[in-house]
RNA sequence: GCCGGGAUAGCUCAAUUGGUAGAGCAACUGACUUGUAAUCAGUAGGUUGUGGGUUCAAUUCCUACUUCCGGCACCA
């Protein structure tokens, strides 16, 4: 019995496991070469190229068995070093290795591993044995370009995942399936929120259900955002051509945007709501003194997006952000910011969604404006984030080319991390757009430009919640929240049609179920709509005025008096629980 | 857009080697009048995603398109 050593972490595990994947192909299909085999988050791919041969989910189940026989027979893997001239000859048949071969240097120690009669050209380190790689799963079988590059051919990815043990593989698949379960397609559907048509690929249908979700977000985020004093807009979703030519959306993007013509004149929708607000801005001289300016826009916007990428809420061709744009001084960056990440924790809270922050920087090359500028900015940034309590992680490079900016990665009740925030300082646009406001000694400056979104897209985000909540939504979001089941309908149906008129008075949101049903039958109806209270309506609770109701998810009855019931339910509206 | 796989009733799925489609649920009708996750019976529901082609005959084979799914590329 081997005993899978602490410090053999799981990365190493799928590494090696990816070389297994590799050599047992090999076997299968002697004619396949391999490109790059690296672990990911989940586990690790390779990318081969079979020469025609096509890769399909029985081939997985082939292969699976071969990677077990190797398992069995316990092949040491062992470590080979290589000079480059011996790495070349080694691999002289294999266009793929003599690519990565000819990025070392003359001199330089090539190492591979080798397992049985494979070998692979790897950095390593790789697990002893492949007798460690006992625990692991194939998980699916795409196209993927070679070098990541979509001018290039497309090989075959092949994902799987490793573990030490069976219990972690077990759990790893369990998530998939539960992740699987709460897809926001399956959970759309059958609780009748939004919907697709094929006249219109990527732009979602609301059906009344999730449209009662989509007001409660966006009423939420008014209410809100009045507190945090921000002014609302709304812009034009067509515009012409000059102006996106100005803010420079037409050059970089023209592929991307709808456009139509307008009395000969070109014209495009909205991809973007910056522009829109950024002639808001501009409407009138703006004083020092009423700076930061914040400015927010539930603005549809609609992007041409690639017919392959779209999926679900996830993403789509038209979408609605929260956006916002907050105009102000360079002194008042680091406090605006802190504010924002404070608010922005405090509406994530409401849906119990934890998040992590990342700092994206100066891009390497492509970016505008000067060094000094660009560190101030990602300083501020950062010492906003440390001062609001936040940790933030850094992602160098990874600014947008006109300023730095911070993600907000949500995480999901099943562990799944969505971003979905995002603050972008922008020394692009004023500039482009020549904006200023007039300082105390009354000469024109130029404003701090801030892009900002919380949910991201409202859309998008109503697709995370329907994931996160499993499509059983909190009291004060569900588009039912009470469900009343009259015992039988001819003596309780007219005492459950007051006491759903009632409710509806307290604004809570009610079905009856008259159907000509068995309880047993509506009831369990009421539990796969997910309702979060199904009434009881008889005899009883007509007699003494009383609720008794089933909580979404147990299987007791509850029974108060009418009165107290009321109390509870407006509280937990109004609580957002 | 690219690679691969799908598309059959409102939903979830069947249909042996090609012989013009079935079930459950839902809907409707009737009976039953019900106290906590599916009462019984009946009725209706389909140009098998769309257009071409092969064939005596196509849900089945070929082909183009549309769309969905898994990835890749893209994501201001």
């Amino acid at each position: 019995m081997i005993n899978i050593k602490e410090n053999e972490n799981l990365n190493t595990l799928n590494h090696s496991c990816a070389h297994l994947l590799a050599q047992s192909i090999k076997k299968l299909y002697p004619n396949a070469l391999f490109w790059v085999g690296p672990v990911i988050e989940e586990g690790f791919y390779y990318d081969v190229d079979l020469q025609g041969k096509v890769i399909t989910d029985a081939d997985l189940e082939v292969i699976t068995k071969e990677m077990k026989k190797n398992v069995k027979s316990d092949k040491l893997i062992k470590r080979i070093e290589l000079t480059k001239d011996e790495a070349l000859k080694m691999f002289k048949d294999d266009c793929y290795k003599l690519d990565l071969i000819n990025k070392f240097d003359a001199n330089e120690v090539i190492t591979a591993y080798q397992q049985g009669e494979f070998v692979d050209l790897c950095r390593g380190p790789h697990v002893k044995s492949t007798k460690l790689l006992k625990y692991f799963r194939l998980l699916k079988v795409s196209g993927a370009y070679y070098k990541g590059d979509a001018k290039n051919k497309m090989l075959q990815r092949i994902y799987g995942i490793c573990f030490s043990n069976e219990d972690d593989l077990n759990n790893h698949l369990e998530l998939l399936e539960e992740a699987k379960k709460r897809d926001h397609r399956k959970i759309g559907k059958d609780l009748e929120l939004f919907m697709f048509s094929e006249y219109g690929p990527g732009f979602p249908f609301w059906l009344p259900k999730g449209m009662i979700l989509r007001k409660i977000l966006e009423d939420f985020w008014y209410e809100e955002h009045t507190k945090e004093g921000y002014d609302f807009i709304q812009t034009p979703t067509l515009l012409n051509r000059d102006l996106w030519e100005l803010s420079g959306h037409w050059n970089n993007y023209k592929d991307n945007m709808y456009t139509s013509k307008i009395d000969d004149k070109d014209f495009a929708i909205k991809p973007m709501n910056c522009p829109g607000g950024i002639l808001v801005y501009k409407n009138s001289l703006h004083s020092y003194r009423e700076l930061p300016l914040r400015i927010g826009e539930l603005g549809l916007v609609h992007r041409h997006e690639a017919s392959g990428a779209l999926s679900g809420l996830f993403r789509v061709r038209n979408f609605t952000q929260d956006d916002a744009h907050i105009f102000m001084r360079d002194d008042q960056i680091e406090k605006e910011i802190i504010r924002l990440i404070k608010f922005i924790d405090r509406l994530y809270s409401v849906f119990n969604l934890t998040y992590d922050i990342e700092l994206s920087t100066r891009p390497e090359e492509k970016y505008i404006g000067d060094i000094k500028t660009w560190d101030k900015a990602e300083q501020a940034l950062e010492s906003a984030c440390l001062k609001a309590g936040r940790k933030c992680r850094v992602n160098p490079g990874d600014g947008a080319f006109y300023g730095p900016k911070l993600d907000f990665h949500v995480k999901d009740a099943i562990g799944r991390i969505w971003q979905c925030g995002t603050i972008q300082l922008d020394m692009n646009l004023p500039k482009r757009f020549d904006l200023s406001y007039i300082s105390e000694s009354g000469s024109k400056e130029r404003p701090i430009m801030v892009h900002r979104v919380i949910y991201g897209s409202i859309e998008r985000f109503i697709g995370i919640l329907i994931e996160h909540y499993a499509g059983a939504f909190p009291t004060w979001l569900a588009p039912v929240i009470v469900n009343i089941i009259p015992v039988n309908n001819e003596h309780h149906l007219e005492y459950a049609n007051k006491l759903q008129q009632e409710l509806l008075k307290i604004g809570v949101r009610v079905k009856l179920d008259n159907k000509d049903e068995k309880l047993s039958y509506r009831m369990r109806e009421s539990q796969i709509k997910k309702i979060p209270y199904t009434f009881i309506i008889g005899d009883k609770e007509i007699k003494d005025n009383l609720i008794s109701y089933r909580k979404y998810g147990e299987t007791e009855t509850k029974s108060v008096l009418k009165s107290v019931f009321f109390d509870i339910i407006k509280e937990e509206i109004n609580s957002k629980k």
